[in-house]
DNA sequence: AGCACGCCGACT
DNA sequence: GTCGGCGTGCTC
């Protein structure tokens, strides 16, 4: 009878392998500490996920002893190692790296698990007497010199790498000009500041609260569904400091810090507790610092993107997702797991309440809430005196676009302007145009490596792919004819920003997207001309959708709402009502209506008519409906296996055994009939970065034979040659059908 | 994924 | 005669 440590070691081998414990000894239970192990010729740090019987799953002269015991202590606590078995195998993903994703980057090497020296800025006493309008010739110190008399703390690298990458030098230049001073302390929990008590609340959002906070030791999962303006952070802010009287942690998970720096500052201004940020912008020090702070209890509230789910927490109380429906929440490559489902696991695993927040919830966790499975609160009505935005379709058939804005959407920006408010015009299509064309062979410039056209960029003067980051020079004349009249139809951002500025020489102009806010910071000091007013137009992608707050902005025009009408993906409608109603919730925040104006070359277009009479909840209704027909998800259950090759026959080679391989499966344990396998079809765009990708699609009514399903066929697929000459990988839940 | 082992072409 | 190409097998 030998005692076995069964560990999970990175490798993409969907097993965990058995090691006899180390040479001297151990004392205590050693699950959830890191152990050096030989693995082949090699040493790797593993996690030891259980200890047991050697069962003779392996023989006995295999197994070699763990070479050396790394934490004295559990590393990861028992709750995060029984997260991180269950997502593996739900997942079907290899344990070794379900479990390097449990730990910050710095924790993976076989290191002592200590914190360092943090370093921290503040505002010297002329930085906090500066204006920052001194600095508008350099707006990345603006930005900077704002974020901090905002904080009017010391602040810690983590939060300044919400300014972009390159943020040291704007410090080492305010530091230069003796606004700020930079110091060293021992990674501490950060100072408690702000208020410990809020705004009153409005009877909505106090019974939400009432709701919410009502039994504190019970997992329940409520959906909370407050329209644009309703006051969801309130509420949050509220169901925390009852967390926080309890001397509870609470974490709070976002789509991206970047674009929410004003949720940060008013969780800041709103607690009274020690708040950290933890998110891919962050350095390794920074991020493995506040992993062991949350771990040891030292921290009371973290606010995070996907990868904080995975923070080990020593006394959890309440988990908030905000805008749940957002797809920032699945990790889109390697292990493809969903931040907010593992959210939902992890509350009833640790028998805590979990808020899920969003104007536009997704179908899932509607239907969710239908069933029972989650509990519903609704905040119908805007806090305070804001009242809905009104919708509108234009129909711009057969009307003379200038830089695709009709006559009428022109005419009410005109009134907008004229009375003092801000506009937002939004296109979801960055660069200039969106193909370079021969106007007389028809050519148009094609990436080389992706099936897609490339984007003209004025700025740049370039062609560039958005597929693959692809980028050469405008030919003069066409490739094909030699014919020299090259043209440029459609829009992006680029040339609608340009048109504006002819229109409307005086108002000032922000553009925000990739193209814009790519340099470090800018996105912060866009925001900020457009909330002071300087801006009065304000132009640009998605980026703009997400909860910024402009208390002038009265009209919004969606230049062209058929991009997201015609999705080869079930979920396209889905997405499109999401952006339109988020976009929307824009207008009119203050004590003005909002208007919105959505152009349209299909105004008879059912989504359209559906949002724009009924709103996004009956919309959402008649979706589900849909999709119930359809016995698509929420009705039934998928799983996608994708890969890429260079060569198409590697693709289809592997894809066909898998087919063959799933048949086998499926008929042999029985479910043949419950587990629907199509495909091989190439996804959508074949051909991305020079790769050609295929896709293999499950589909089921039930998850218990899908799961039996993959679970002998992902270890099966490990083995096949023909998948040693592909990348291939397995999406359960996939939301993006490539 | 790495890494080692193994069997066939162009080099000092 | 060897250095090295990547096919194939293995990792407790």
């Amino acid at each position: 009878m030998s005692l076995v440590w069964r560990v999970a070691v990175p490798s993409p081998l969907r097993r965990l392998f058995h090691y006899l414990p180390p040479k001297q000894g151990a004392t205590g239970n050693p699950v959830g500490c890191r152990v050096r192990v030989p693995f082949g010729s090699r040493q790797q740090v593993g996690v030891v996920t259980a200890t047991g019987e050697h069962d003779g799953s392996v023989p006995f002269d295999k197994l070699r002893p763990v070479t050396e015991l790394l934490d004295a202590e559990p590393l990861i606590p028992a709750d995060m190692v029984a997260l991180g078995r269950w997502a593996a195998d739900y997942y079907h993903h290899p344990p070794g790296e379900v479990f390097e994703q449990l730990l910050p980057a710095a924790l993976r090497r076989p290191v002592p698990a200590s914190a360092g020296k943090r370093r921290e800025w503040q505002l010297s006493e002329s930085g906090k007497r500066q204006d920052p309008e001194k600095l508008r010739r350099a707006p990345r110190q603006r930005a900077m010199l704002t974020l901090l008399q905002q904080a009017g703390a010391a602040v810690g690298a983590d939060e300044l790498a919400v300014l972009g990458e390159g943020w040291r030098d704007v410090a080492r230049r305010l530091e230069d000009k003796g606004l700020v001073v930079r110091r060293e302390r021992m990674a501490a929990p950060p100072m408690s500041h702000g208020q410990g008590t809020g705004v009153a609340l409005n009877p909505d959002q106090a019974a939400a609260v009432e709701e919410i906070t009502r039994d504190e030791n019970r997992f329940r999962c409520h959906l909370l569904e407050g329209v644009t303006g309703s006051g969801k952070t309130e509420v949050y802010l509220a169901c925390i400091r009852r967390a926080l009287e309890h001397g509870r942690q609470v974490l709070v998970l976002v789509p991206e810090i970047a674009l929410t720096p004003q949720l940060t500052r008013r969780f800041r201004e709103g607690l009274q507790a020690r708040v950290a940020l933890y998110h891919s912008g962050m350095g390794d020090g920074e991020r493995r610092d506040t992993w062991l702070l949350a771990r040891e209890g030292k921290l009371d509230v973290i606010i995070g993107t996907r990868s904080a789910i995975f923070l080990p927490l020593a006394r959890p109380g309440l988990f908030i997702l905000d805008e749940e429906h957002d797809s920032a929440y699945k990790q889109q490559e390697g292990w493809r797991y969903s931040a907010r489902d593992l959210a939902v696991v992890r509350a009833r695993e640790q028998a805590v309440n979990v808020v899920l927040g969003s104007a536009t919830p997704s179908l899932e966790s509607l239907r969710n809430a239908e069933s029972g499975r989650y509990h519903r609160i609704r905040l119908p009505s805007r806090a305070g005196a804001a009242r809905p935005p009104r919708l509108r379709l234009v129909d711009i058939r057969g009307e003379h676009l200038d830089a695709g804005l009709s006559g009428e959407l022109l005419r009410a920006m005109d009134r907008h302007l004229a009375a003092g408010n801000q506009a937002l015009l939004f296109l979801n299509r960055r660069g200039y145009a969106p193909v370079l064309v021969c106007h007389d062979c028809g050519w148009h410039a094609e990436c080389l490596r992706c099936d897609a056209r490339m984007t003209y960029h004025r700025g740049r003067n370039s062609l560039d792919c958005h597929h693959c980051g692809a980028s050469r020079g405008v030919p003069r004349a066409c490739p094909e004819c030699a014919g020299g009249r090259l043209t440029l139809p459609g829009q992006g951002t680029e040339r609608l920003e340009q048109a504006l500025a002819r229109r409307y020489p005086d108002y000032g102009i922000s553009r925000i997207d990739r193209d814009t806010t790519r340099r470090a910071g800018t996105l912060e000091s866009l925001l900020e001309t457009a909330r002071s007013g300087e801006a009065r137009i304000l132009v640009g992608t998605q980026m703009l959708a997400k909860g910024h707050d402009f208390p002038d902005l009265t009209l919004v025009g969606l230049i062209d709402a058929d991009q997201g009408l015609m999705s080869a993906d079930f979920r396209g409608p889905e997405r499109t009502a999401q952006l339109i109603t988020q976009v929307a919730g824009r207008a009119g925040r203050g004590e003005q209506v909002g208007e919105v104006l959505i152009q349209t070359r299909n105004p008879e277009h059912e989504l359209l008519l559906h949002l724009i009479r009924d709103g996004y909840a009956k919309f959402a209704r008649a979706a589900l409906v849909e999709r119930e027909q359809a016995a698509l998800p929420p009705y039934s259950h998928l799983a996608l296996l994708r890969a890429e090759a260079h060569r198409r026959d590697a693709v289809r080679d592997f894809l066909g055994e898998a087919l063959d391989l799933g048949r086998q499966y499926g008929e042999d344990s029985g479910v043949g009939s419950a587990v629907l396998l199509m495909g091989p079809v190439p996804a959508p765009m074949e051909r991305r970065a020079g790769r050609l990708r295929w896709q293999l699609m499950l589909q089921a009514d039930a998850r218990g034979p899908l799961h039996r399903l993959l679970a002998q066929w992902a270890p099966a697929l490990e083995t096949l040659k023909t998948a040693r000459r592909v990348r291939w990988s397995l999406d359960v839940d996939p939301i993006e059908l490539f």
